[in-house]
DNA sequence: TTGCTTTTGATATTCATTTTCAGTTACTGG
DNA sequence: CCAGTAACTGAAAATGAATATCAAAAGCAA
C-alpha cells in the first residue's frame, strides 16, 4: 500500500523532471502515516518533530505534487484551514461534517453521484470535480 | 418583494435590539439590487460608488447580518472571495460552477436533497447546511 | 568532480477578512 | 427636546493562510 504510493509518486516524479530530494520522502513518509484530513499545519507540525529543518514553503509545495500525482486530495471545510486526505483508487466519498466537534464522517453515494452526472449532462456541463458537504451535529453531538 | 425584505431585516433588528442606521438601509438597498452571487469587493465598489463614506468593516459587518437574518448566503467557491446570494423563501438551489469563464449555473434537486437527508439521519447527524458545487466546464467552455 | 538546474528554507509579501478604538450616532426616559 | 448611554461606524492596524522571493544548498548528467 504505501510502497506502491511511494512507486507513484516516484513514477510522477520522473515523468515530470523532478528530482528526487530528502525533504520529499520524508513529507511523503508522514503523509502517508496520517490519518484523513490533516490540516498542512498538523502536517508540518507532525514533520517538524523528527526533522526540524524542513520549512512550512517546501511543506506547502510538496503536498500540491501530491495532488498533481494524485495521492492527495485538497479538502476545504469552512474553517480556513486547507486539509489534504489520501486518495484510495477506485474510490470516491463526500463528508459530514461536525460543527460541534469537528469530526468528520465519510459516505458514498452512488445515486447522487449519478444524479450529479445527469445534472451536468442536462446543461452540457462537463464535470471536472465536484464537493458536497453537510454541516450540522453528529450523534455525540446533539447530547 | 423588496419591501417584504426590507421588514425581515427590520424585525430581525428589533428582535435582536439592533438600531437601525442610514447604512445599514443603503447597504440593503444596494444588495437587494444585485443579481446572485456578489462578492463583497463587487457590493463594496457598488455602495461606494452612490455613497462614498461608507466603509469596508461595515459591508462585512452587515452582510453578516443578512444571514443572521435570514436574507443572505455565503458561497464560497474556490476563488478566494466569498460572495453572497439572496434566499428566495422555500427554495434552495446549488451549484454548477464554470473553472473556464466563473459563470455559475443554478440547479435544483429533490431526489438528492432527500438522499443527502437519508444519509444523515442514518448516521445520527442533523444537518444544519450543506453545500454542493460541481465545478468543470460550461457547454460554452467546453467550445 | 564540474557545471548547470532544481530545490530548499528563511523571510517578505499578499490578500481577504477581522479587530481595534476613538469619534459619531441612535434610542430611551425624563 | 435634551442628556446619558450604549451601539455603530470607519480608518487603520492586525491577523492568518498561502505564495513569492532569493541566496544558499543539493541533485544530477557528463
Ligand atoms: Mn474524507
Ligand atoms: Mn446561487
Ligand atoms: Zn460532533
Ligand atoms: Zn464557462
Amino acid at each position: 500500500m504505501i510502497l506502491e504510493k511511494k512507486k507513484i509518486f516516484n513514477d510522477f516524479a520522473t515523468s515530470k523532471g523532478l528530482r528526487s530530494t530528502r525533504q520529499r520522502d520524508i513529507i511523503l513518509d508522514i503523509f502517508l502515516s496520517t490519518h484523513q484530513h490533516v490540516s498542512v499545519e498538523e502536517l508540518y507540525l507532525k514533520i517538524k518533530f523528527s526533522n526540524p529543518g524542513i520549512g512550512y514553503a517546501t511543506v506547502y509545495r510538496t503536498l500540491k505534487l501530491f495532488v498533481e500525482a494524485g495521492l492527495a486530495r485538497e479538502i476545504l471545510l469552512h474553517d480556513g484551514q486547507t486539509r489534504y486526505e489520501h486518495i484510495v483508487a477506485g474510490e470516491h466519498h463526500d463528508h459530514l461534517v461536525c460543527t460541534g466537534c469537528n469530526s468528520i464522517i465519510e459516505f458514498e453515494d452512488e445515486t447522487i453521484e449519478k444524479l450529479q452526472n445527469e445534472i451536468a449532462a442536462r446543461h452540457g456541463f462537463m464535470i471536472k470535480s465536484h464537493k458536497m458537504e453537510m454541516y450540522g451535529l453528529c450523534a455525540a453531538c446533539r447530547q
